[in-house]
RNA sequence: GGCGCAUUCGUCUAGCGGCCUAGGACGCGUCCCUCUCAAGGACGAGAUCACGGGUUCGAAUCCCGUAUGCGCUACCA
């Protein structure tokens, strides 16, 4: 390998990075930094019409979260800058009119009404659409009668009509198609800017990129791509074409789709861990069944022959799974500090904030192992936080209990309780299952009642574990609530 | 319509001519563990490898055709 790996991710902004968009960013990134190479991001911001305010610092901001830094981008320059398109405007320009003066591309001053009567006639009768080449042939005195009305033209490339062109695709292997079929495309808008197919030949070349990685749908561009290297005199880079992720129906992943958006996906709870492992396994493998593996695996064994060539569906069960298994995984001061702005945020707003962090460290290895999103979490803790509880007290009856052995189980577990002197989770046991016993309980049965009394729900963490967080005094608190309650209640 | 690409359990995938009566994972079911919920463990159901022809002693793997799906077919990327 002489030439220096450079690969660019180019996103267009035009509002959100979506997972799809992602995943072609971590095929560069981890090619790139497998290889030592350079990760290069690039701006495609040549249509004016859909350019979204802030769509560029979303974007690094989802790149930044995931962990694809890149070395040579907007925000922080390169040798090779600017790292917008529309700052390269000038380039474009001189490559167009270099081509003209060549006589591989012409001005074209056909109205787009023209355009579309012609596409939709062609399709009327069957025909493929494409340019009717009408402009190809202008004489100098048709130009000048055109320019002196005012048009403003579009450069259209002269592509031939006959022969074949082909390349290879490191995924997808040889590739072949008929010149005959190809139109005389757009590659300078009347508006000056350059269209996908002239900016990404210029800047790709003029950054020094070795290797176009980018999803399947531009294989049929490719040919226009190569007659413009090949009228510039320029070396075309290698294609990596990788399929595409669809939705549920099967199509490309699009809005329509819902839940496209990598930040929703951390604002859903999902861990970066979990997004970089789960994404990079869409289409990508190393082998018949490793599957959890951390950044730094995942760079050592990346190697673009064995992403695969079928679409795929994003699987939201399995993420789900990984997330919990990457939840699992954090060590309880990490998890602490992320859960965090979620119980901030979840929390009924009758709890107190700021919240306490020491004590969320404490009922944080409660949930470790029953959260599969950071965003399950409040509810999950809830009543380690609230004050007052609130639920059905016919809920505190538990299986094959009656009202009235169920208020004796609480009255007597309350008056041991409180002459319990250490409030830990040998104490509790040793108090309670042989009560159970004495009361002529099963110890699940007295310790339902418990668990309904002192959370207020029927499924929580170990009861002695929850009792200890809580604490002696709030867990005597609700016992005594409770009570009350079920006297209340008419049996 | 034209051109291009693809096609292995519901989903993500392994497989690059014999190791495949097709392996793993998620999900699902049963059981074990167990104070509930999880987590964990065991077992199981689930794919005639889209279909039809070849090639070969032998094909999920190679070739051809068909079907289906997707992509492209813009002065969007």
């Amino acid at each position: 390998m002489t030439e220096p790996i450079r690969v660019r991710f180019a996103p267009s902004p035009t509002g959100f990075l979506h997972v799809g968009g992602v995943r072609t960013a971590m095929f560069d990134w981890l090619f790139a930094r497998h290889n030592g190479g350079t990760f290069i991001l690039r701006i495609e911001d040549t249509d004016i019409t859909r350019k979204v305010e802030g769509a560029v610092e979303y974007l690094m901001e989802g790149l930044k979260w995931l962990g694809l830094d890149w070395d040579e981008g907007p925000d922080m320059g390169g040798d090779y800058g600017p790292y917008y398109q529309s700052q390269r405007l000038d380039l474009y320009k001189q490559a167009a009119e270099r081509l003209v003066e060549q006589g591989d591309a012409y001005c074209c001053y056909c109205a787009s009404e023209r355009l579309d009567a012609m596409r939709k006639e062609q399709v009327a009768r069957k025909q493929p659409p494409g340019y009717d080449r009408l402009c190809r042939n202008l004489s100098l005195q048709e130009r000048a009668a055109k320019e002196a009305a005012g048009i403003k033209p579009v450069v259209r490339f002269k592509v031939p009509t006959e022969g074949q062109t082909s390349f290879h695709d490191i995924i997808y292997g040889d590739v072949v198609f008929e010149n005959s079929n190809i139109d005389d495309f757009v590659m300078l808008k009347s508006d000056g800017y350059p269209t996908y197919h002239l900016a990404n030949v210029v800047d790709d070349h003029a950054m020094k990129i070795s290797h176009v990685i980018r999803g399947e749908e531009w294989i049929s561009s490719v040919p226009r791509h190569l007659f413009i290297y090949k009228a510039l005199g320029y070396q075309p880079p290698l294609y990596v074409h990788h399929p595409l992720l669809v939705g549920p129906d099967r199509a490309k992943l699009s809005k329509r789709h819902g839940d496209v958006s990598l930040l929703e996906y951390r604002d859903q709870g999902y861990l970066p861990e979990t997004m970089f492992n789960f994404i990079a396994l869409i289409g990508w493998s190393l082998d018949d069944k490793t599957e959890l593996m951390t950044r730094r695996q995942l760079i050592d064994t990346f190697s673009l022959e064995r992403i695969g060539k079928t679409g795929a569906i994003f699987n939201r069960e399995k993420l789900d799974w990984m997330n919990g298994v990457y939840i699992r995984s954090l060590a309880i001061d990490d998890l602490t500090q992320r859960a965090l702005p979620f119980l901030d945020k979840g929390l009924p707003e009758s709890v107190k904030r700021p919240l306490n962090a020491g004590y969320v460290k404490q009922v944080m290895p409660l949930i470790q192992e029953r959260a599969k999103k950071l965003t399950e979490i409040p509810e999950l803790v809830k009543f380690f936080f609230i004050e007052e509880l609130n639920y059905d007290p016919a809920l505190l009856i538990a299986k094959n209990m009656t009202r009235e052995a169920t208020l004796k189980a609480l009255e007597v577990s309350l008056q041991r309780m409180k002459q319990l002197s250490s409030f830990d989770e040998g104490a509790l046991e040793t108090l309670l299952r042989p009560l159970a016993e004495e009361l002529g309980l099963k110890a699940g049965q007295l310790f339902s009642v418990l668990r309904t009394a002192v959370t207020g729900e029927t499924a929580t963490p170990p009861l002695f574990q929850t009792m200890v967080v809580l604490g002696k005094d709030r867990c005597l608190k609700r016992i005594d609530e409770a009570i009350a309650e079920l006297k209340k209640l008419s049996s």
